[in-house]
DNA sequence: GATGAATGAGTGTTCATTCAT
DNA sequence: TATGAATGAACACTCATTCAT
């Protein structure tokens, strides 16, 4: 892709991530990347095709985290005993490559300050942030009960249960205020502490 | 209070809730209320006086409603066993009288969507949405903790992992969209499941 | 009417009918008038609204004309012979009160300039400059067709070659370029020398 | 001449006749061309130059047509009598190659509805449209009267009586509107019922 | 109490044009 | 021949706010 349209693309994420969609003008994304606004219209429709823009990249980064999750899936169907060294992992790359990471972050703070405003986004936040992890670790709860493993008459409810922690600190540390490296110690702290004491 | 000046902030919430501060304009809240919009500056010195008035308000009624339930406290450290008969009492008012209340449920919405332009804002976010519910319940649980009547050695981790499926099922069902008597009945289902759950 | 609005209406009347509709800017209009952009939004809902306006004066104004005018029809059906002295006096009203009348003229220029761009204008081009002349003209010739006073057969036809005339001498002295008194005045003979020509 | 070079002559002559010099954008020239903006200026120094070439091909046309229709006159004036026989040829002529011709039909509505914004078309409309034709016609005029065919002291006026219809049914059907086979019939029906009538 | 009138600053967007490649 | 990238100037329009009445 051209270099200044990623600049625009990174601005723009940068500052909807802070202000939310609506609040931030052309002119302030052009005043960071050094650019006439005018020239912002050269590389996208409108103001709504660079937020779409990166709506699709997240979209397309998020699917591909969950494909690269899912292949442990096969494994941990024919041993789920090797649940205990492999969650620890799983639990890493969903924090470190999606919650926590840079793109990620931002996008998933677009898509809570936006989602009043902006029907498609009112969906992906709906898709991203409650049906598909409860869709994912509910499914993840059938398969230990199928096991033998663990026995949840209701594994919608367990994955509620297991995701209700992970939402709280999410919005707690990740998402209210700045990302800073000891937000993301302590959230990651307490994370894992309510993972342990769920698997007790 | 003035007639006009109530209809303003009455329109204002409905508007504010639902669009966020920064997206609504005077001219909104005037075309609501029928008036002109100089007419506003009458009664308010600019915008942000009107959302000041409301958070006010709001500051008022959650001290008010946080002193109505403590004072079921007393009653609980000397009969520790009143939990049982008090505990779904308590839960209602919360979510009844906050929760779902419109204009608390309407002032949370405004709170959750405008924290990140608004430092103001941000503050009441983090003490009523996080800091307030967590101290209270931590508060709780060292209660019962000395009492004898729970074990727990960490009532600030109890209190969290208690408050997690309340901020869950709030976010998902009580701020997400329109709020409708339907989504309050699965909120409150689903609720008193999760503090069942808890409470074995 | 306010002052200032009626300044912003003459000023765009001016304008629209010198450049056209679309080649006028809104700051045109405002350096004529010394007011700021902001203020015509005050006035008029937006740009097309202006000369929506305008448009409707001179409907006002043309049915009105016309309404005049037909008030001598019912003296002329009892008796033809005054058709003589009553002509030129419709056609001077016609022909000062309406092609030529600076308002009116102005009018006319703008639905011959934007008749292609707006399909509202189009349709008052066709009705105020084709069918309702033709219209009228069409039934007095069959007034005095049916008095005997004149014996055509296709009154149609006759309005047509009694219009031709007409339109051409005001799109060529009318409406092409400037409005001077001199023109004016080529107009009127030539038009007058037309229209005798013809009764003869 | 390039191909490109006449793709964008084409396209401009198109939309321009629809809808104005000033409203067309070079967009949405290369829009229809499927070419690139900047291409343009490799063709043609800017906007205008593409309407100047556009005009100039109009008038090497218009001439060569007049040159044709001239080279009957010298018949005519050894043998007047041969007037019947010519004019449906004559008008046929002008009407096929002239103003039904989509080429010279184009150019007509880009002269009247850009006359008011640029002088050089205001030119050109007034000659072609207004001083031209009753020169010619005029002239024709001068020699009947002169050859005894028909007495008319003033051919200027004769000339404006011939041409009246021609202009407003060029107006009222060839210009306004969409160019169709249906308004060409009434066109032309039209106008050899006033050529006729004006013989008689 | 309320409003008519006005405004300065800003918003998203379009456009003709340039120029290096 | 053609285009990718950029731009300055303009455009219609919105907004919070002011102030005299």
């Amino acid at each position: 892709m051209n270099k200044t349209k990623e600049e625009i693309l990174d601005a723009a994420l940068n500052l909807f991530s802070q202000k939310g969609f609506s609040t931030v003008s052309i002119r302030d994304i052009c005043s960071v990347v050094n650019i006439k606004e005018s020239t912002v219209y050269y590389h996208f429709q409108n103001k709504e095709a660079i937020l779409n823009e990166i709506l699709k990249q997240f979209e397309n980064h998020s699917e591909s985290l969950i494909a690269k999750m899912s292949s442990a899936f096969p494994a941990l169907m024919s041993d789920p005993q090797a649940i205990e060294k492999l969650l620890p992992k799983i639990m890493n790359e969903y924090i470190d490559g999606y919650l926590t990471d840079p793109f990620c972050n931002k996008v998933i703070r677009i898509l809570s300050i936006d989602q009043l405003n902006n029907p498609k986004v009112h969906q992906m936040y709906s898709f991203w942030l409650f049906e598909k992890p409860l869709e994912i670790q509910q499914f993840v709860f059938s398969i230990f009960n199928n096991a033998g493993i663990i026995s949840c008459d209701d594994p919608a409810f367990a994955a509620e249960k297991f995701y209700s922690p992970f939402f709280f600190c999410l919005s707690r540390y990740l998402i209210s205020g700045e990302l800073t490296q000891e937000k993301i110690g302590i959230f990651k702290k307490s994370i894992f502490r309510h993972i342990e004491e769920h698997l007790r």
